[in-house]
DNA sequence: TAGAAATAGATTGCATACAATTTAATTGCA
DNA sequence: TGCAATTAAATTGTATGCAATCTATTTCTA
């Protein structure tokens, strides 16, 4: 037991690393759903809020999903060269671009409509574990 | 409610984009306590795996962390360059490359021991709550 | 009301991630 | 044995992520 004092180091003993990894695998599990319908799992996310909202600025957006303009801007550009998005300055504060959803992205939602089902029974969870671990991450997210 | 068939398609109500969130959080709060070591998350976890195994090829490593060789071979690069791993060629079996902890790498185990309890206090869980996440997390891991 | 402070996006630089392909070495089998 | 299949890393290409910085615009305040 002379090593007791490093066992706060080992991979197994950490709660970070399986969500990492957990995380990762699970969004790999969307690639091919989301291929079809020409979209990475980040751009997917964004378009979850706009098909939500419509229409709303890069920051409130990124406060959404939890990212910054870094990864943003060039995400939004390519979702705006697949024709999903506009991209448009603000008239009354030409500080906000103001990022809105077109007729193609709206469409866009109905081939999307069967993932969130293909995705579920990717997931070999209760509803009951599926219900904890929802409630415990979002209370995590609403305290970190 | 007219619009509920499009409800399953709302953020809020799936289970990896809280996943996604968190995992990135929780690993942008290891971000200061690393840099004082000189390692990103990723190389932490790789580490991590050093500190225990001492010396096993890229493709051991990548089971145990699930990355694949496309992100460890430069990363093992980094960490070579740094002095805390050494590549080296199985001279078994030279598809094999063998990596192995420097004196310097493992001595860094020590620097890195306050690490894992610093995070512990960042994660605003009961420990309850926090062996329930572990268990549904590995859970998943096993079977995903 | 002019200049400082704040705000929103964009840009730069660095470090992952992973699919797909390539290269080199080893194994297995006809 | 000889070559096809397999295996392990490396490479290539694309897409994030985020810290730090920069630019343009707006707001605040002395």
């Amino acid at each position: 037991m002379a090593d007791d004092k490093y066992q706060a180091l080992e991979l197994e003993n950490q709660l970070c690393f399986p969500l990492y990894a957990v995380s990762k695998e699970i969004i790999a599990k969307y690639h091919d759903y989301l291929a079809d319908i020409d979209l990475t799992y980040t751009q997917y996310v964004v378009m979850m809020v706009l098909w939500k909202e419509k229409s709303l600025n890069v920051k409130a957006l990124g406060e959404k999903v939890r990212l910054d303009s870094g990864t943003l801007t060039p995400l939004l550009k390519k979702l705006e060269k697949k024709g999903f998005i506009t991209r448009n300055r603000d008239k009354e504060d030409e500080r906000n671009v103001i990022i809105s959803l077109t007729e193609e992205g709206d469409k866009l939602k109905d081939k999307a409509l069967d993932i969130p089902y293909k995705m579920g029974k990717c997931v070999p969870l209760t509803s009951e574990e599926a219900k904890t671990l929802y409630d415990i991450l979002y209370k995590l997210l609403r305290n970190l």
